[in-house]
DNA sequence: AGCACA
């Protein structure tokens, strides 16, 4: 037993109980791995497919003595590590433990998260994506997005197994090249699996497709021009109108709830329907109207003001590409007006289960790929690579908070904001007191309860032009 | 051939 006396490498570690293995074949399995290492202690955990190339893993021993010793061995043995006939290089983690070795990624499903790397939206077409992936049988949905980590797709196959065959082939692979424009050279997926199980597409559009429906209305104005931007006519880029506005709530000294944000709103006609969530680190929320007027009035009236006097949660407004959101009725984070039905609303009720489908739904935004919108939040409902949830669709609807129905609002005033030290002059946009008083549900100006002359929304009326 | 995950 000669000690080793190898030079001292640049890279060598400490030891730990996790080695780290590099150039290992292709999508290496993890039962090939333990074949390897098990030969020198008992194997607590691994990963596999690590490394831009997946063809790295970590091994965890239980004992580090385990560790060393298959280190030992092979930096002193005639015979490189090997599987399937590669040499295998093995060094210490510089970590000591394998975390989290199944992300919700890894957890199979019947839905795939692709993210096509290394292109722009417009050079993979939905048809491209629905030829690769129906190879490996029948595509029921398609939505596609953007978002932060880049061009994403959700692929529904009708079971797990035959999304896994789908995963298992094409992960890490190129989308064939001649089915890409002349300027792609390399178009690499990296495939997860979602945790959705069944996509909600409202139209068949250039972003989402059902082919489980071929009846599903065409969106007229999703099927094209979208990602070209309205030039107005003085030349400059126009954003398309919508019923819907996207509010961007800067410098949020206060809580801004849902009811917060229906009585500003409201002051401009009616609202339907509300869902905040939370977008690169700031909260935005969704404010639906029956028409795109009425959205541009408010828009118009509300640009830039704030909230509460003194510069607080100051409203930066643009128009959403969505125009019905899928929001649930109730929950702390989203409201649909437009659910006046008791009996509607007597389903959910305390005790009683939400509408079943709604936390898996929260999709009008994916497949609407706003990029106004955390497609993954509402999507995902799960955190793998850069799939934060902007809200949590898994979030049970609570109960209404009062269960006479007429006056749910009325009753989850109490905002966070009572308790909050709020300087001096920096009243809630209802009258200051508000707090401990029922919210007034029905459409009355907001600005009738606030003082005059603030810089809050509230202190002024709205703006109608024609 | 050279370190994941959050």
């Amino acid at each position: 037993m000669s000690t080793s006396s190898q030079p001292q490498f640049r890279y060598t570690q400490t030891p730990s109980k996790v080695l780290h293995l590099r150039n290992l074949p292709w999508e290496c399995a993890e039962e090939e791995l333990v074949e390897l290492c098990k030969p020198f202690g008992k194997i607590v955990n691994t990963k596999c497919n690590v490394g831009a190339n997946r063809n790295q893993a970590f091994v965890e021993f239980a004992d580090l003595n385990q560790a060393i010793s298959m280190v030992s061995y092979y930096a002193s043995s005639s015979e490189p590590a090997q599987i399937r006939g590669k040499t295998v290089y093995i060094q210490y983690s510089n970590r000591h433990e394998i975390v989290n070795n199944k992300s919700p990624g890894d957890t199979p499903g019947n839905v795939l998260l692709v993210t096509i790397e290394g292109v722009e939206p417009n050079d993979v077409t939905i048809e491209t994506i629905h030829l690769v992936f129906s190879a490996f049988g029948f595509v029921h949905k398609i939505a596609t997005f953007e978002k932060a980590a880049g061009f994403q797709a959700l692929i529904q196959f009708t079971d797990a197994e035959t999304a896994s065959s789908a995963r298992n082939a094409l992960d890490g692979r190129s989308i064939p090249r001649y089915l890409l424009p002349d300027h792609v050279t390399s178009c690499y997926l990296r495939i997860s699996y979602s945790a959705h199980t069944d996509l909600n597409i409202k139209f068949q559009s250039h972003r989402s497709r059902d082919y489980t429906n071929p009846y599903l209305p065409v969106n007229p104005t999703a099927m094209e021009g979208l990602l070209q931007p309205v030039v107005g006519p003085d030349g400059k880029k126009q954003e398309p109108q919508s019923n819907v506005l996207l509010a961007s709530i800067e410098n949020m000294q206060y809580a801004v709830t849902v009811d917060v944000l229906h009585k500003v709103f409201s002051a401009f006609g009616t609202v339907q329907k509300i869902a905040i969530f939370e977008k690169n680190g700031g909260t935005q929320a969704l404010i639906q109207y029956p028409d795109v007027t009425t959205a541009a009035v408010a828009k118009e009236s509300l640009e830039g003001h704030c909230i509460y006097d003194g510069g607080y949660c100051k409203l930066h407004l643009s128009y959403s590409r969505h125009t019905d959101l899928n929001v649930k009725a109730y929950s702390d984070k989203s409201r649909d007006y437009t659910i006046s039905d008791p009996s509607l609303l007597a389903t959910q009720v305390p005790g009683l289960p939400a509408a079943p489908n709604a936390w898996q739904n929260p999709q009008g935004v994916p497949v609407h790929h706003g990029t106004d919108y955390s497609a993954s939040a509402a999507i995902q409902g799960q955190p793998p690579a850069g799939q934060v949830p902007a809200w949590d669709p898994n979030f049970q609807a609570r109960p209404p908070y009062g269960s006479v129905p007429g006056q749910t609002y009325q009753s989850l005033t109490a905002p966070t904001y009572v308790n909050a030290a709020r300087p001096a002059g920096s009243s809630p946009l209802s009258q200051p007191g508000a707090s401990s008083m029922p919210m007034q549900q029905q459409q009355q100006p907001p600005w009738a309860n606030v003082r005059q002359g603030g810089a809050a929304v509230l202190g002024r009326p709205p703006y109608y032009s024609r």
